[in-house]
RNA sequence: GGCGCCGUACCCAAGUGGUUAAGGGAGCAGUCUGCAAAACUGCGAUGCAGCGGUUCGACCCCGCUCGGCGCCUCCA
């Protein structure tokens, strides 16, 4: 049974849907104006989770994440470029696909924009000044907290103790110092649309509102955002929702922790910012590769605690990662000795329950890393007594399966050009298959070799083996280990490598 | 001022009121190997910031102290 902590009770909770099988979420994506940073991969990456492992188990998911694409900042960013609010959406939505696309994170089912659910936030505004919850003043619209009993569920406060703490300016044609605004008036060459009180634009919070219910209904199980989303956002969406609808609006509300760097939040005015393609671009792997290392890094921690990132956090993730790789090369070559078949299963099963177990108890992906190398470590004892190579296909297929919940394990090599094939006595290299594309340019290029360089030295190496010219042999695993590449031999007398 | 979070070995990081406090990375030793790598085996917190309290018993519950952080304003 799935348990959720959920903000709303401050607990965990057993997870029920609405429909039974159908899991309705919505996710509050990014406001597109920047580039996006490590900490929206964070977010983007848990909810993926979320998804992946609801749909593992047998759900279906409905999985809306929006764009919000009006906004104070998108203007202010249009004006400073001289381009229009559209040209600056448009290249970031495309940015943003870019970036978290090299993560692995699937496309939601549904990525609505603000822009395109202007009726249903019109309507909405007027249903809750029709209700008497929000009111017009001169073309802006404010939602009225006083009217709402239940302000500040979500994030425990109570609207006294927000009054206590204001310290900025307060609007005086609002009525209470907290009201916050459904519509906003539109100054000059802002985009604008038509509504009751003159033509404008929505408030930040109402477009979520409006959009979880125009795809999802007005009660749905999850809505999901980052630590920070749940006051005001959240908060106000709530507020909104029911004071709109008088039903429940979401059921499960789930918030994901900070990165930080150097134990502190990530923030342009402290400087300690990594936006997602900048750390593809100084990594020195392949894409695919530096995606899964990440994957790997934000997933080994819980996604509720605050996670520290750093180069060296990264390089840790890669060397983990690698232990699973040197298994899969493993578990792909052949030789044929079906001695400890007969474990495999109860060691997959065992993986199978564990990991479930560890998801299960709100998605403890930490754990379930665990579980993981724990099965990479019988895997490779059973191995060392003998697998068919029907066992060995089983097995990698557990990994990839129970792997993909997490995004991880579904490249076909790690680090490693495989299937390079060293024919002995021959001497001969070929290459039966090619690295994944390499897109970004490595942060050392001079001392990179080709692959038909580096298999040209694996020839005349093993050659020199063959000759019982060890010196010779050593001298080039040290020259290509200068270069980073590592040699490893095989029973057989092959070698394969690794950078 | 209000609300809240965190402090577990060299590093990262789970976890539980009561047999051995997961797992990983790094390290060391051994097996294997021409050498190496990988794999395997072994070693590594008598202790979970500190001090009190509750309890038959606490790292886990309560209080205080110290240290770090977040939200209260746009923010994943």
């Amino acid at each position: 049974m799935l348990s959720i902590y959920n903000t709303l009770t401050g607990r965990k909770e057993p997870f029920r849907s609405l429909q039974p099988k159908t899991v309705r979420m919505y996710v509050c994506g990014v406001t597109v104006y920047d580039y996006c940073h490590i900490g929206h991969a964070r977010s983007a990456l848990v909810f993926d989770v979320i998804r992946r492992y609801l749909e593992y188990s047998d759900y279906q998911v409905e999985f809306v994440k929006n764009f919000t694409d009006v906004d104070d900042k998108i203007i202010k960013r249009a004006h400073e470029r001289g381009v229009s609010c559209d040209a600056i959406t448009a290249e970031y939505i495309e940015a943003y696909y870019q970036d978290m696309g090299r993560l692995g994170i699937r496309r939601a089912t549904n990525e609505p924009k603000a822009t395109e659910h202007m009726a249903e936030i019109i309507g909405l505004v007027s249903r809750l000044i029709q209700k008497g919850l929000a009111y017009p003043v001169a073309g802006d619209v404010y939602f009225q907290v006083e009217k709402y009993q239940g302000y500040g569920r979500l994030s425990k406060r109570k609207l006294e103790d927000l009054q206590a703490g204001a310290r900025v300016e307060v609007d005086a044609r609002k009525r209470h110092p907290m009201d916050f605004a459904l519509w906003k008036s539109s100054k000059p060459g802002e985009p604008s649309w038509d509504s009751p009180w003159g033509s404008g634009r929505p408030g930040w919070h109402i477009e979520c509102s409006a959009m979880s219910m125009t795809h999802l209904g007005e009660t749905f199980d999850i809505h999901g955002g980052g630590m920070d989303l749940i006051f005001p956002h959240h908060e106000n969406e709530i507020a909104q929702s029911c004071g709109a609808t008088d039903k429940e609006f979401a059921r499960y509300w789930v918030h994901n922790g900070f990165v930080q760097i150097n134990q502190e939040k990530m923030s342009k005015s402290l400087g300690n910012f990594f936006t997602i393609r900048e750390i593809f671009e100084k990594s020195k792997w392949p894409e695919a590769e530096t995606g899964e290392m990440l994957r790997y890094f934000l997933l080994g921690t819980h996604y509720r605690s605050p996670l520290d990132f750093s180069d060296k956090s990264i390089e840790e993730a890669k060397n983990a990662l690698n232990g699973f790789y040197d298994l899969f090369k493993r578990l792909k070559e052949s030789e044929e000795r079906a001695t400890a078949d007969e474990g495999l299963m109860a060691v997959i099963e065992r993986c199978r329950v564990a990991f479930r177990e560890a998801m299960n108890d709100d998605f403890n992906t930490s754990v379930a890393i665990a579980e993981l190398q724990r099965m990479k470590s019988d895997v490779n004892k059973l191995l060392g007594q003998g697998l068919s190579t029907e066992a060995r296909k089983i097995a990698r297929e557990e990994f990839r399966s129970l792997g993909n919940n997490l995004g991880l394990f579904q490249l076909e090599k790690w680090q490693f050009i495989g299937g390079i094939v060293v024919t002995p006595g021959v001497a001969r290299v070929t290459i039966t298959s090619f690295a994944p594309t390499v897109t970004v340019s490595p942060v050392s290029p001079e001392i990179e070799l080709s692959e038909v360089q580096i298999e040209q030295q694996i020839a005349e190496r093993l050659d020199a083996k063959k000759k019982k010219n060890f010196a010779q042999a050593d001298e080039i695993r040290k020259s290509l280990a200068s270069h980073g590449i590592v040699i490893e031999d095989k029973p057989d007398g092959t070698s394969r490598w690794k950078r």
